[in-house]
DNA sequence: TAGATTGTTAATCGATTAACAATC
DNA sequence: TAGATTGTTAATCGATTAACAATC
């Protein structure tokens, strides 16, 4: 009846909220500036969350969360911190990727190269980086053991790209076309929707117009 | 004692849960792709879900926050539900940004103009938009009355841009540089950290490589 | 009619926030 | 020491999910 409860050696994984995960780089972000321009040593839940905008004790759970520990009355040594959301978000080891955005190495994504259907397009480059015909993708993919792709083209070519990479051995799609795609379930999914988020922007801008237009 | 709680002639302005904001867009591009292709007439949740691997009355929740109306037995009327969706989001009548990414004229976004500090890509072409010298931001701003501003420069400009953008009467700033901005409180900002959304995908990537290690 | 599906009200679940004890 | 700040446990809040009645 151990309930197999061994916590012993290995850490049991817990699951970090998602919200967490997502202010991880912003603090990451934030710490590397405040180190960097004020050589700052020890930095406080309360000093963060004022200059970001978070409540104090959301700053303290969600470094709680990457395993940060702190001193009463100083606050976290800002180097060690920095050093501590780095191996937790694994950003110690890059991983290799299809294209993307730029300054993303930052982050531990490394853009390996770019891939297009049009032959005009072919030869060509973005950010840096040769644009390849994607009947080079499956290959590349294997030779430089490629884990994640970027999926960036339109609605009507998600899936068959998609299904390229998969074919080809990609761990993770990175996926920026508006629509689902559907992969096997060893491989990750992760859904960037802009137009979601343009959708959110859009919606309060307009309330903010109209709340405007009705206080005249 | 009425609590002005006067619902009768003008709606009381509800909080849409950002969750189902994000999802709308999910739902319209699919019902424009079943409308389009198969020319379905009635659509039901328990449909719409399973395709889109969502809960049938989340879905049923999400649409009415929308203002669809279905018919018990029969579902959604696919046409009528695409309207509605397209008239709650405000979608009839597009808003002009500067510079973004492509295909969002078919979310209400009209893409104006690209403007570029560096002289060198000043006069050239981005996703078939003239990129302008940000000297000429301003003017433009007010000449086309802009009102949501696209922001994609480095962390260290990020700052002065927007407040170019907000001293020219932007509404609106779609913030995709990897800090905070100040902005006067009439003014929405709309973070979008790629690199958060990139963490939750490693993350998930790192913990699958290493459960497939740990199974072996 | 019978049954699938909507619309609505209640239960659950998880993230956020609050309260407070521990500590340097 | 006194007080600010961390760490931890409990309360709140809101989104998701479940249950069920209404209806075509």
């Amino acid at each position: 009846m151990e309930e197999n409860d061994q916590k012993g050696t290995e850490e049991r994984i817990r699951p970090i909220p998602e919200p967490t995960l997502r202010r991880l780089p912003v603090y990451y972000q934030y710490l590397k500036r405040k180190h960097e321009e004020k050589g700052l040593d020890y930095i406080s839940c309360t000093r963060i969350g004022s200059d970001l905008n978070v409540l104090p004790i959301q700053v303290r759970k969600d470094l709680q969360c990457a395993d940060a520990v702190g001193k009463p009355k100083l606050g976290y040594n800002v180097k060690e911190l920095i050093g501590t959301i780095e191996t937790f978000l694994g950003w110690n080891n890059t991983t290799e990727a299809l294209l993307g955005y730029q300054g993303f190495r930052e982050y531990g994504l490394d853009i390996i190269a770019a891939f297009d259907i049009d032959e005009k397009k072919v030869g060509t480059k973005v950010a840096g980086r040769s644009i390849f015909h994607v009947s080079k993708l499956p290959d590349m993919i294997r030779r430089m053991s490629v884990k994640i792709g970027v999926l960036t083209v339109p609605a009507a070519h998600a899936q068959e790209q998609a299904d390229t990479m998969v074919k080809a051995g990609i761990r993770a799609i990175w996926n920026f076309s508006p629509v689902k795609i559907s992969v096997p379930p060893q491989v990750i999914v992760q859904h960037e929707n802009l137009a979601s988020s343009l959708v959110v922007l859009s919606k309060k801008l307009t309330l903010a117009l109209q709340a405007g237009v009705s206080e005249r």
